[in-house]
Order: structure tokens, then C-alpha cells, then sequence
DNA sequence: AGCACGCCGACT
DNA sequence: GTCGGCGTGCTC
């Protein structure tokens, strides 16, 4: 036990000012209590506010004078304290993608409190259109700034988030009281309830291991007894149907064996049913399986169990990497280079990177496991941080799809104007009448039908953000980005012509095709708009699994893990559209995509066929996933990006300026990028793809340089300089790349 | 993030 | 003059 006279706490605003430890007198009652990671009640600021704190260190001696000091009130009861592990996890975390200290120690805590229900704020309208239009004139005479900006949005809006409002719109919680006093509008909070999960307790057969699995177990396993975790990092490059996941379950084993814990990452969404089994069944109440709709209280009880010693492993998404095992031995993250792994919230942080850090700490062996591993990671592989382990043989049976790419340019020349080559065509009418099943797939991400008048070729735009507006049922015109809604129209608001039609949403306008082209055709859509749902997602793949429709259609989403013994035809219907998005991994994520995609063709025991439509049949994504050729993709990509001095061959940092006036987003991205230090170097300023969202003009500027270090620095200088800086709107945010 | 301090325009 | 709104600075 720490016995100290001082606590230096962190305490819980999010505000760069208050971005550091303040030291507190621990009175007597908890001198022999308190300890490092707990969370307390503090006093703070002038009308000494409680406020909660978590204590970060515990000292004897203080810099700061102790008659100005004031004491701890108390620990916070029923609260979960962090380890002091991931404290330090949690200044990495802050360290290397910035966010502040307490939102780093929020993120690597598995859980905050017993049971909380999550309040969500909304402002509510309580006033007619035209008095607040009144409203809204009267705070523009009397020059009430504040005021105005909230009722300007009240006027076309009845609900907003309060946190958009308090954030977005800079309004104080004091200016929002004085507009309910006004009548205007109230806020109200909302609850968000929970849902539980199942369990099971049916018996499996351990399989036998093929030389190249057992091999590799006994290889990594080996490293468990080891003391310098630097030795304890693998790679397993394994082909789909390899037997990735009965090398993860027996590493598990052996971990539980020598008395330590394992977590295991998976995909947000991704994890199969089948897959969860066998882990279900191999080691039954001694596994949890965390899914990111567990509610607070839920996740608490994960902890707890883990903290306790009743569970040995934990499988769910990027955050149950700070799942508090007592002696974590192993950290397996599979389909390594999935998106889901990159937080998209502050802090933007890489589950791989800080993987390796807690493996560091904690003495724990790693193990990342892909079909097609990102090429950072097989950089590292190949560099010798990783040892990397091949498994190149399908043990599920079942050859490699046989796969064709059409030419669609070709397609058009001979005057075949439908989405579907004549190739595809045929494919899907010789399937249909086996009774097989066929997959097609559109790789396009979060895309929906816009509007535009076939006159003068105006799209119906958001007011306030640089995107189309989307049609949905219900004659309503929504913005995906800010959820803006306006009527929908009949007549172009420009030139008046009634010539103005929808552009279907991409795979709603393939289901049509579909339908057209054959008859009692039963196709099963999933995209966006039809997983809103809780078990949507569910749902539309166990109906297609129990063979209630011939076809499937659908987003990224339907390439994830999952088995369909009876598809035999996967098609792809424009393979070039993810190539089109403005960045530099387009060809790595295309080609990964492709090749997740092809992949689910012959999963059974019938042969799979997969056709590639494409405008660029010569693009290397392309021809290396038709291939299902890792090595010859990355070979080409990684000197494309030597060449370029992208990452992993340099290091990239994104930083996106915004700012309700334009000309203060670029002079302030101007003056950012003026004050860039040694050793790195700035692309830029530049308008991002998106102009606009929000009424927030967007400005980007990359940096680049040969080490990371350089770049901290430099944003360390970016970061003081905005400090002082007189900004107004301006938000800035850096994202490493 | 809150809360007080202080500056500056509108109104009796 | 002074009332009251909004920007500025500080918090162990």
C-alpha cells in the first residue's frame, strides 16, 4: 500500500486547459485507502464545483503550495478504477493520437459505473415557426449573437442535439436557460435502454491438428514462457478456410494452461455464429463475448468477471482490448486489417498499435491474423518485427473460386447498356436453375440516390453541407451527413422543369435489374437502409442461409466471415468503384474487398465461380484479387508507396481544419502550415472532397515525414499555436494515418 | 466545462 | 450614467 499526503488527479472535463494533474490533499480517513487509478470527488474551481477526478499519482512531497491546496471529498462509490496498466496505456494513448488525458483514461476503461443509463439531450422547439422567426429578429436588434445562432437553426429545425448545439453552435448552457425562460424551446432528456445476450452449453470435437497448424502453435506457444515480450509477435497470413480459428482457440489453450488470460479481437459486427460456437463450446462459462450494444452496466459485469478470475478469455471488438485481466498472456486480433479496428472517435486510435503496447507492458504475446494482412502490418512482418507464419493450405475443402473479369468498357461498345455483363448474365440463369446461390456485390460504402433535374443538370443539395440530398419513403429529401430534411420535389427549384428524378440507391437499383431480368426471381437486399434495425442484419443472412432467396445484394457488409455452403456465384458489379475515393490505400482496400468478396464462392462443397465487373481490368487490385494473389498485390503496392513516401514507408498525418467562415478555415490552415518544423513536410492546404458539412468548411493538410517522432513535434507546435491563437468556430483535428 | 470579471453598446 | 450581453481567464 502507497501511503502518501498528495494525490495528483486528472480531473473529468474534456478541455485541453484543464489537460493536466492537479494535486489534492487526501484527508485522513482515506490516507490508507485510496490508491492509484481510483476515481474521487473533488473540489474545483472558485464556487469549489464537485467534480470527478481519477488520481494519477500519489506523493509525499508537492511543488504547489499546500495552504492553497484542498482536499479529496471522497472515492466515488461503485466506481470502476483503473489499472494502473492502463494508465499508462492511457498516456500512449494521449501521446501518440492527442487527445486530452481524460478522454484517454475513458477509453481504456472497460467500464464506468454500475448501471447508467445513457442520457441523450435534445433541444425541443416550444415555439411556432414565425415567433421564432420573430424571436430571432429581435436577438439580431438587441445584438445577441448566441441567442441568435440557436433560434436561426430553431426556425427550420423543431428537435437538435444539445450537444451539437453546445458544441457545434459554441452556445453556453447559460444562453440555452435564458431561451427556455424565453419559451422558446425546453431540453429534454431521453433514455436509451439495454439488451442481454444468450449463452449455450452444447459439447464439441476437438479437431485434429494439419503440421503446418501445429507447428505454429507449438511455435508461438513457446513464447508464452518467455520474459521479453519483444519475441512474443506473430503474424498468421492464412488463406480463408486455412484454420486460422482452430490455431487461435488452441493458443487459448495453451495460454489458459500457464494460468493467463487472452483477449481476442475480432471485426466490429463480423463474428459468425458459428465461430462464436466453437468458442462457446471449447471453453464454455470461462468465455464472454462482448458486442458493442452491451450497455454500461453490462459491460461492468464483463469486468468484474474478468477482474475476478471467472472468465479466461474475452472476445469482442476494438474495446475489448481493455478488458482488466489480471495476467494477460495473449492478444490475438483477427482479420488484422479490417477497418473497424481505427477508432472514429477522439482519441482516432489504431487497435493494432495499441495492442503492441499493451502486450509491452504487460509482458503478453501478440498474434494478428488476416487472408490479406494490411500492408503496414506485412511490412513489419517482412522487417522482422513480426515472425511471420504462412498457412497456404484450404483444410475446409473446396478449391479457390474460379474467377472472371469482364470488361465493362468492352460491354458498353457492343451496346450493352444494363448493369449486368452478358457473361454475369448467364451465369446467374445457369445457377438459378441448379438451385445455387449467388451472391452480388456492390463496393461502394454508404452511398444512397441523390436528385438532379435531367434539364440543367442541377443536384439537390444540403443548404449545410457540400453533399446531394437523398430520397427516402415518406416524400422526404435527408441529408446523410447532418440529417437535414426538407419536402421532396416535384419541379426543379432552378430552372422549374418537371424533368427532375431520383438516382436509385446502388443496390436498390440492382434488386430492380435483378427482378427485370428474371422472373419470380427472390433477391434479399442489405445495405444501409435495410440493417437500420436492431437483428436486421441477422435476420436478412440466416433467410438467406435457410435458402429463402436466390440472391443476395448488397454493401461491404456481406463479404464479413460468414459461410454459405450453397453460393456458387459471387458477382462483383463495378470492382473500380472503391478505387475512386481520394486516398492512398484505395488499391489496398479494393483489393482486400475483392478478394474477401470472391472468397465466399464455394465455401461448400460445389465448386464457386466469381465474376468481376470492372472499367479497369487492368488495374493491379483487380488482377491480383481475381488472382487471390497477396504476395504479387503487395509486392506492387508497397513500391508504389516507397515511391510516394507513404506509410509504412513513411508516416503520414492527417489534419482537417474547420470553420464556419471559409476564409478563416484557409488562412488558419495557411498559418498552420506555415509554422511546419524540420524534418517534415506539408501538402497543402487544400479544400477536402467535401467542402462543406454542417455548415463547417472543410480544409485538409498532410504531413509527411521519415519517423513518427518528427511529426509529434510538429503537432505538439500546431497544438500550442491554436491554443493562443483567436479562433472562433475553427475546429482542428489530427488523425494519423 | 463552468463561473466571475470586465468591456462595450442600448436605453431611461 | 447603468444594465446586461458576450469574450477572456482561471481552476490544485
Amino acid at each position: 500500500m502507497l501511503v502518501g499526503k498528495f494525490a495528483n488527479v486528472v480531473i473529468d472535463i474534456s478541455h485541453e486547459k484543464v489537460d493536466r494533474l492537479f494535486g489534492y490533499i487526501i484527508p485522513e480517513t482515506l490516507r490508507d485507502k485510496l490508491e492509484v487509478g481510483d476515481l474521487v470527488e473533488v473540489p474545483f474551481g472558485k464556487y469549489n464545483a464537485k467534480k470527478e477526478a481519477y488520481v494519477i499519482e500519489i506523493t509525499d512531497t508537492s511543488d504547489y503550495p499546500e495552504d492553497k491546496m484542498k482536499e479529496i471529498i471522497d472515492i466515488v462509490p461503485n466506481a470502476v478504477s483503473v489499472e494502473k496498466d492502463a494508465i499508462l496505456l492511457a498516456y500512449y494513448i494521449k501521446d501518440t493520437y492527442g487527445s486530452t488525458m481524460i478522454q484517454a483514461l475513458k477509453t481504456v476503461l472497460p467500464a464506468k459505473k454500475i448501471v447508467k443509463p445513457r442520457q441523450n439531450k435534445k433541444i425541443v422547439r416550444k415555439l411556432g415557426r414565425d415567433e421564432i422567426q420573430s424571436l430571432y429578429g429581435e436577438c439580431i436588434r438587441k445584438k445577441q449573437s448566441a441567442k441568435a445562432r440557436v433560434l436561426k437553426e430553431l426556425v427550420n429545425e423543431t428537435i437538435i442535439p444539445y450537444d451539437i448545439v453546445v458544441s457545434k453552435l459554441n452556445v453556453s448552457p447559460q444562453t440555452l436557460m435564458s431561451l427556455t425562460r424565453d419559451g422558446a424551446l425546453t431540453v429534454e432528456i431521453e433514455e436509451v435502454y439495454r439488451n442481454p445476450v444468450t449463452n449455450t452449453n452444447d459439447e464439441d470435437n476437438k479437431l485434429i491438428l494439419s503440421d503446418e497448424q501445429q507447428d505454429i502453435v507449438d511455435t508461438i506457444s513457446s513464447t508464452f514462457d518467455e520474459d521479453d515480450p519483444s519475441k512474443g509477435k506473430f503474424l498468421i497470413h492464412g488463406i480463408t478456410g486455412s484454420g486460422k480459428t482452430e490455431v487461435y482457440i488452441r493458443l487459448i489453450e495453451e495460454a489458459i494452461k500457464r494460468n493467463k488470460q487472452c483477449i481476442m479481437l475480432i471485426p466490429e459486427i463480423s463474428l459468425s455464429y458459428q465461430t462464436l460456437m466453437r468458442f462457446y463450446k471449447r471453453f464454455k462459462d470461462r468465455v464472454s463475448v462482448i458486442n458493442s450494444s452491451l450497455s454500461q452496466g453490462e459491460k461492468y459485469d464483463q469486468c468484474q468477471r474478468a477482474l475476478n478470475g471467472d472468465i479466461d478469455v474475452i472476445i469482442g471488438p476494438r474495446s475489448a482490448l481493455f478488458t482488466p485481466f489480471k495476467n494477460l498472456g495473449l492478444v490475438i486480433i483477427d482479420e488484422e486489417h479490417d477497418g473497424s479496428y481505427i477508432s472514429e472517435s477522439t482519441p482516432k486510435y489504431h487497435t493494432n498499435e495499441v495492442a503492441l503496447k499493451l502486450c509491452e507492458i504487460k509482458g503478453a504475446s501478440i498474434v494478428l491474423g488476416s487472408a490479406t494482412p494490411s500492408v503496414d502490418t506485412y511490412f513489419r512482418a517482412k522487417s522482422g518485427e513480426y515472425r511471420l507464419f504462412n498457412m497456404t493450405k484450404r483444410l475446409t475443402g473446396g478449391e479457390l473460386p474460379r474467377v472472371s473479369i469482364v470488361d465493362l468498357k468492352e460491354e458498353l461498345k457492343e451496346g450493352n447498356k444494363s448493369i449486368f455483363s452478358r457473361a454475369l448474365i448467364e451465369k446467374i440463369d445457369e445457377k438459378l436453375k441448379k438451385k445455387e446461390q449467388i451472391m452480388l456485390f456492390l463496393n461502394r460504402r454508404g452511398y444512397a440516390g441523390f436528385i438532379s433535374c435531367r434539364a440543367c443538370g442541377n443536384v439537390i443539395k444540403c443548404p449545410h453541407c457540400d453533399v446531394s440530398l437523398s430520397r427516402h419513403y415518406g416524400g422526404k429529401l435527408i441529408c446523410h451527413y447532418c440529417g437535414y430534411e426538407t419536402k421532396d420535389v416535384n419541379t426543379c427549384p432552378t430552372c422549374g422543369s418537371k424533368y427532375i428524378s431520383s438516382f436509385k440507391a446502388g443496390t436498390e437499383q440492382i434488386e430492380e435489374a435483378l427482378k427485370k431480368t428474371f422472373k419470380d426471381i427472390k433477391v434479399l437486399r442489405m445495405d444501409a437502409d435495410t440493417t437500420k434495425t436492431k437483428d436486421s442484419y441477422e435476420k436478412i443472412l440466416s433467410a438467406f442461409k435457410n435458402n429463402e432467396a436466390d440472391v443476395l445484394v448488397g454493401t461491404q457488409m456481406i463479404v464479413k466471415g460468414h459461410d454459405f455452403p450453397n453460393v456458387t456465384l459471387v458477382g462483383v458489379i463495378a470492382a473500380d468503384l472503391s478505387l475512386n475515393e481520394a486516398d492512398f490505400r484505395t488499391g489496398e482496400r479494393t483489393f482486400q474487398l475483392l478478394t474477401q468478396a470472391v472468397g465466399r464462392a464455394g465455401r461448400g462443397e460445389k465448386e464457386g465461380e466469381a465474376i468481376i465487373q470492372t472499367y479497369r481490368p487492368d488495374h493491379y487490385s483487380i488482377i491480383h484479387a481475381s488472382n487471390q494473389d497477396y504476395l504479387g498485390f503487395y509486392n506492387e503496392e508497397i513500391s508504389y508507396r516507397m515511391l510516394m513516401d507513404y506509410p509504412p514507408c513513411g508516416k503520414l498525418l492527417h489534419v482537417l481544419i474547420q470553420s464556419k467562415d471559409e476564409r478563416r478555415a484557409l488562412g488558419l490552415a495557411t498559418a498552420l502550415m506555415k509554422r511546419k518544423t524540420e524534418g517534415v513536410r506539408v501538402i497543402g492546404p487544400a479544400i477536402d472532397s467535401i467542402s462543406k458539412i454542417n455548415d463547417f468548411y472543410r480544409y485538409n493538410l498532410y504531413v509527411k515525414a521519415g519517423n513518427e517522432d518528427r511529426i509529434i513535434e510538429y503537432r505538439k507546435v500546431m497544438e500550442d499555436f491554436l491554443k493562443t491563437a483567436p479562433l472562433k468556430s475553427e475546429i482542428v483535428t489530427f488523425d494519423f494515418q
